[in-house]
DNA sequence: GGCCTAATGTGAACGCCGTTCACACGATGG
DNA sequence: CCATCGTGTGAACGGCGTTCACATTAGGCC
């Protein structure tokens, strides 16, 4: 485990270390394998030893990015006013939604990179996904709407799917605005429309939709 | 002009047609620009005669891909009852909602592609993204809130910003449920919660919203 | 303490990719 | 008929992910 100048130590979290820096600075298609391995100081095969391949390696990243995501979303929990179950679980949506999308300005690359990982199925609600709370993005979004259904705010009959209405609501917001047609906007205007955002999901989601109509 | 074996006769056309297929079949990991010239059967450096680089290849493609979201969405516009001018847009905005999911879902690869192009700005507002109406998917949208606000039913204070929440909505849930974390959604399922999210959208939109609370 | 084994890193090679450049071809207009 | 210019060729470059035989070392076992 001394460093013999052969073995590294630990290159598996050098490597993730490594990804993660790249990934901040140059988004996904900045992380090539060859790349990271040479800013570990080590040969490209060595990389095989710890991750099966290229994709593997992203897909490892991507999960420390979504730590990381459920991380901003439990600060911004954290600065909610606790007083008024009701008041708490209103500040609790906005809270989560706006942990989201602040976290995917903050950091472009990584929460680009975070959605990326096709090959390893559902890396959104693997073990290493979970932040420093020991939850995933998505259960943060659940206990937020948990509260709101406690305090009799969501309708029973809106309840299954809520987390993927809302979740929609704010990933495509996130991503439009990162790396899609509306990434020009100013920072204000982002703000007060993500503020329009949760808003949209809580009114939208409070009251009972009628059936589809036609076609 | 004529097939003389040397000249190919309309090389552009043929590359995009051949990347179209690709992208269909793959998504836009598979869309390499060696790959269609041996398709095409023409050198790979024929391509750099016709596009600039293999990012501005792919932005051509994404443009064709967005004329057709533009055309899904109005073929789904066309089939709004025409009768009464409200009944008219509250279908409209479900239908360009729709149309545009329902694309993501017939053609994941190509949807995948068109939001791919980060290189040359702004391809969702180029002008090779209209489809055979003549307009761009976001055009489409601003029809359809251009007919909720005619008839009143979208308060004026709503309505700059309003294609942006829209398009975010069922822009992010086509993003989940086609390469993110929903996408093992069934499809009955899917279809339910799409209805659910323009309804989301719409009830969102029609009501004045407070201003921020805190942080 | 000295060996065996398993884990870890090396180096060279393969085929793919995007890109460049000097060159070949052929349609077109003076 | 010839010069020109647009279009396609072929070979080469460096970078990529991946593989495989081989080198090196840590740690357990006698």
């Amino acid at each position: 485990m001394a460093r013999s100048g052969y073995f590294h130590g630990d290159l598996r979290r050098a490597l993730l270390d490594a990804g993660l820096d790249a990934a901040r600075a140059g988004g996904p298609e900045a992380v090539s394998l060859r790349e990271l391995a040479r800013t570990v100081g080590v040969a490209p095969s060595a990389v095989y030893r710890h991750f099966a391949s290229h994709e593997q390696l992203i897909g490892a990243i991507a999960r420390r990015s979504l730590a990381m995501v459920a991380d901003a979303m439990e600060d911004e929990l954290a600065r909610v006013p606790a007083g008024d179950a009701t008041a708490w679980a209103d500040g609790a949506i906005a809270a989560v939604g706006l942990g989201y999308v602040r976290f995917a300005w903050r950091e472009p690359g990584l929460f680009r990179l975070a959605f990326r990982a096709h090959g390893d199925l559902e890396a959104a609600h693997d073990e290493a996904a979970r932040g420093a709370s020991g939850r995933t993005p998505y259960e943060q979004l659940e206990r937020a709407f948990d509260a709101l259904e406690a305090v009799g705010e969501l309708p029973r009959e809106q309840r299954p799917g809520a987390e993927a209405l809302a979740w929609s609501a704010v990933h495509g917001f996130a991503t439009l605005t990162v790396e899609g047609p509306l990434r020009s906007l100013d920072e204000r205007t982002r703000e007060a429309l993500s503020w329009r955002i949760v808003e949209m999901v809580r009114l939208g989601l409070s009251a009972t939709a009628p059936e589809p109509g036609a076609a």
